[in-house]
Formats: C-alpha cells, structure tokens, sequence
DNA sequence: TTTAATGTACGAACTAGTGAGTTCACTGTA
DNA sequence: TACAGTGAACTCACTAGTTCGTACATTAAA
C-alpha cells in the first residue's frame, strides 16, 4: 500500500509545523509583546526547532505578522454568524452587541494583540496586505440594522455605524484590556463573573437609549 | 560673595537631574514600552549618563516604576480642577465628560503608558506603594453628581458612579489607545479635529440619555 | 537522485548593570 | 582665610549574559 501515513504518525508535516509554530508564537506574542517575546522561547514550546521558524516565516517579525493575520481572519470569520435579519432594529442592536461582548471575552488573546500593536502605532498591520483595509463583516450588518431602525422611525437619524460600533469595541475592548490597572486602582474587576451580566446589559441599555432619543 | 549660583548655572543638581531622567524617560517607555525602551538610549537623551539613572534610580524596572507613580499623580493633580457642584446634574455629567474627553486627548503619552501598564498585567502598578489604590478624585465628584441627579429623580437609580466612569473613560481611552488598528481597518482617524466636537457631544449625549432613561 | 524539510552549533550585536575612580561644594579647624 | 577632610554627584570603561539570525550538516520524501 502506497497510502499516505495517517496525519497524526507523519514526521514531515509542512501545514502541521507552520501551524504549530502560529499557534505558540501568538500566545508568546499576545503574552510578551513584540519586543517581549523570544523567538528562542517560541521555538521551545513547539514541537520544532529555531530553524523552521526562520524556514517557514522568516524572521521575527513576519512571524509576528503572521500571527496579527490569522487572528484577525478568525475573528473575521466568526463575526460572520451574525444573523439579526429577522429581529426588530431594538434586539437586533441589542444582539450585536451582546455578541461582540461575547466575542471579546472569548478572545483575550486577540484584544492583547490589537493592544499591543496599538503601541506600535498599527505599523505591522500597515505592512500587511491582508490586513490594511480590512473592514468589518459586522459593519455592514449594523448599517442595515441602523438603516431599518431609521426608516421606522425609532432610531435617530444621525447615528453613524462606524460610531455606533467604536462605543461597542471600545465598552467590550475596555472591559478586557484595561482590567489591570483598573483593577489595581479602583479594586474592582471588569471580568468577575457576577458582574458579566450587569455589564452586558449596561451596553445594550445605553445603545438602545442613545438610538431611540 | 558666598552667594549660591543661579539654578541655571550650576552643573550639579540633584534635583534637575533626577527630573531631567524622569522626563526623559517618560517620553522613551510611553514610545517603545518597557520591554522595548533601551537604558542607553534614554542615557543619551538625557544631559547626564546611564550611571545616573542607576545612582538615582536603582534599574531600568524602579525607573519606569517611578515615571508611572509621576505619570498618575500629574494626572491626578488636574483632575482636581473639577468644578461641577454648582451646576445642573444633567450639565454636570456633560462638564465631567467633557473634562475627561480634554483631558485624555492633552495627554497622549498618559494613556500610552496605561495600555503598556495593562500588557504587563499592572504589575509594576502593583509593585508601587504610591499607585496601588490610588482611585480617583474624579469618581468623588461623579458620585455626587449622580446623587443629585437621583434625588431630583432625574437619573435613573441603579447608576452606579464606577461604572460610569467606566463608560467615559473607555469611550474616550479607546479614542486615543485604538486609533491606529481603527484607522488601519477602518480607514477612519478617530483624532481628526473636524471629528472632535462630534465625539465629544456624542460622549455627553449618549450619557445624558442612559442616565435620564 | 534530487530536493524540501529539519537539527545543531555558533557568532555578531546588543543590553542591563557595575567597578573604580574623579570632581565639586561644603564644613570644621588652625 | 587657607586648607584638609568628607560625602554627594558624577564620568568612563567594562562585563556577563542575552538575542536574533545563520552557516552547515543531515534526513526524509518524491
């Protein structure tokens, strides 16, 4: 038989090694920083050597590219189960952003990247070709929501989507990247579970409000 | 003339060093964050030398430690210039609002150094006698002013003061943390000064209608 | 056999921190 | 009022350890 060896028992994996060394480098990178993180390090916790990492990606730096896109391309895809068609504008509102909310929380990983690559002032993402101007999928589902709202007559008529969504990223961004120092200075955590409730319907009541004066 | 020369001349000052370090310093860890500032570039930066920094400050780490307590105590020493206690609870929220939408946006290098603070997990905060419980003077007037606004059964009941500054400062940290990933996706410059007066009412409004709902 | 994929060892440049000695302002003393 | 003594402020040169990146050898697969 000259069938291909199951996945699991292959030694030469090429898809298998770029994933794994992707996989390590974005939890080094989002744990570390840029500067922080040590491509010694990452080689370490993979199942690989140094060596592929400079095989597969190059160097430092497009491996930290590399990361910033797939993390991205995955938040982009799972945005794309929004399904708010069918709700009145109030609970569609309402339902993109408990999702966004939920979103975040299930990514801290990604909110640490977007923090981190914020001081450096977007320069990575600026040189990627996959990722400068790229959108939102979620955008478009909240200019139809905006727009439907408007035509009935609740939603007020100035409301700009691209606003609308930077008040949601920035309360669900907020929460998750600025836990620490909150923390330590006023004594309370964004993220206890008993509070995670109170906040998510917080977001949803003062987008509502602001819509529908 | 035993007279002492003019500060402006006299080449050993232990306080204008130790100042000059700071300042120095400040602006390098705000630029590259901790991980990423160098000793010796803030040493050349600076009109004195590296051995200074560790005379007078021990390490690179008690260093950045002390330029954060400066950070927030400068921070802390404006915001005292509140003054809202004359004026309507409605009008009140929107003085506050907006003072905190100024004031994020005067200091850029602030809110650098609080998202570097954060991808670190606030632990030099933590470390710092100074800053660990530090609150906030703002939150005292915040919380008279929705006490008023409650009485007068103007506000709603359940606001609570923590989470409304929660909600101004993560609108306006977002503004100036988030601008570069935002403008990089999004193609939009959340610092545009034809924008500002724009977000700053929108700040206001979106609080006026949460609170009175 | 050819070539893509991988492992090992190493080096050049960088980086935080230090050892050791110098200069300056001031003080008490003769 | 001259001057030795003193400690704080300061300079210079160095080191031990780190870190990215690579040269070179090797192995597995087509």
């Amino acid at each position: 038989m000259a069938a291909p060896p199951s996945s699991d028992e292959r030694q030469r994996d090429k898809d298998r090694t770029r994933a794994d060394i992707l996989d390590v480098a974005t939890r080094e990178f989002a744990d570390k920083g840029y500067t922080g993180a040590r491509v010694d390090e990452i080689a370490e916790r993979t199942s690989t050597t140094k060596r592929m990492i400079y095989y597969y990606f190059g160097g430092k730096e497009q491996l930290y590219i590399a990361v910033l896109e797939q993390a991205y391309l995955a938040i982009r895809a799972l945005e794309a189960e929004l399904d708010v068609e069918h709700l009145e504008p109030e609970d569609a509102i309402r339902r993109l952003a408990e999702l966004t909310f939920d979103h975040h929380e299930a990514h801290p990983d990604f909110i640490r990247l977007v923090s981190i690559e914020n001081i450096h002032r977007a320069e990575h993402i600026a040189r990627s070709e996959v990722l400068a101007g790229l959108a939102n999928p979620a955008l478009d589902g909240l200019t139809q929501i905006l727009e439907r709202g408007r035509a009935a007559g609740r939603f007020r008529a100035d409301a700009d989507p691209l606003d609308v969504h930077m008040v949601i990223s920035s309360f669900c961004v907020f929460r998750l990247a600025n836990r620490h120092t909150f923390a330590a200075i006023f004594g309370r955590d964004m993220l206890d579970p008993g509070r995670r409730e109170h906040y998510r319907r917080m977001l949803g009541d003062m987008l509502i409000d602001y819509l529908t004066s």
